[in-house]
RNA sequence: CUGGCAUAAUAAGA
């Protein structure tokens, strides 16, 4: 059962839901009967893959045969589900984990969360969180970094300031992520001084940038029409070691395009190509 | 009965 489950969820990750489904009639004719993390492992790939319809048929599925799902069936659903914006379904199958007397964890919280925030139900996104200290699940740096996301997204670096500090005096340490979404809040209030401020305090605490980090900041440098300075910051990203991916490169050429200037767009495919980093 | 191995949540462009 380990291997066919191992089997499914890597079919799955190559999008290759054909063979998946393969595998599975094949653990059938075996005789080798799926079990809770077979299902979890289809369900979480069809949710993936925005087909809502059979990861619930399959969660019914697995009840009818016996098998009771688990917080990892029930996370996948609601993630599934949240990212279709299905998001008071969601919240129905926490209703329904409860009823069962499953306890959700900080997975389950986190997951909600961010399909709130997602969905700009920024005050229903913090009730979860209080909810969630309240039921004694504690907030992991996922979790933080899901409410810092959303409000930066809607221009509060201040709150997000404060959340940054309330984890860390919970003892977690931020991430990069968290200094990604951070940095992202302030370059668009147009404050690039504390977004570069931010990335030096990284360094100072010994967290590394990613790619990612670089690019929220190339792309917002690109947005302000300053081209310059957007190439001064991906010459030092290539300095640290990272590799551009298209998506930096995009931003870069589309860009350059919006200025007029073809003519370093070209380069910037060309250079691109050079490097094998195929366009998207 | 105890333990181990497979499955779930968070950041950027067009």
């Amino acid at each position: 059962v380990y291997t066919f489950s191992t089997v499914i969820h890597a079919f799955f990750k190559q999008g290759k839901l054909e063979d998946a489904k393969r595998v599975l009639s094949e653990m059938e004719d075996r005789r080798c009967n799926p079990n809770v993390v077979t299902y979890n492992t289809l369900i979480h790939g069809y949710c993936k893959i925005g087909d809502l319809t059979e990861a619930i048929g399959l969660k019914n599925a697995m009840c009818e045969k016996g098998l009771v799902p688990d917080v990892f069936t029930y996370s996948a659903l609601m993630n599934g589900l949240c990212k279709v914006r299905r998001v008071t379904e969601a919240r129905e199958v926490l209703v329904e984990m409860l009823e069962v007397g499953l306890m959700p964890n900080e997975v389950i919280y986190t997951t909600l969360i961010d399909g709130y925030m997602k969905g700009g139900e920024i005050e229903e996104a913090f009730k979860l969180k209080d909810e969630m200290v309240v039921r004694g699940i504690q907030p992991n740096v996922f979790t933080f970094n899901t409410l810092i996301r959303g409000i930066c997204k809607v221009g509060k670096s201040q709150e997000a300031n404060m959340l940054l500090t309330e984890m860390m005096e919970m003892g977690l340490r931020p991430d990069c992520r968290t200094y990604t979404s951070v940095i992202e809040g302030r370059c668009k209030e147009g404050n690039m001084v504390e977004a570069f401020r931010l990335l030096d305090e990284m360094a100072k605490r010994n967290i590394a940038p990613s790619v990612v980090t670089y690019s929220v900041i190339i792309n917002w440098l690109c947005k302000a029409g300053d081209m310059e300075r957007a190439h001064q910051v991906f010459k030092q990203m290539e300095e640290r070691g990272l590799m551009p991916n298209s998506m930096v490169y995009t931003t870069l050429i589309s860009s350059h395009c919006r200025q007029g200037n073809t003519e370093d767009a070209f380069k910037l495919l060309y250079e691109m190509v050079k490097r094998r980093i195929v366009p998207d």
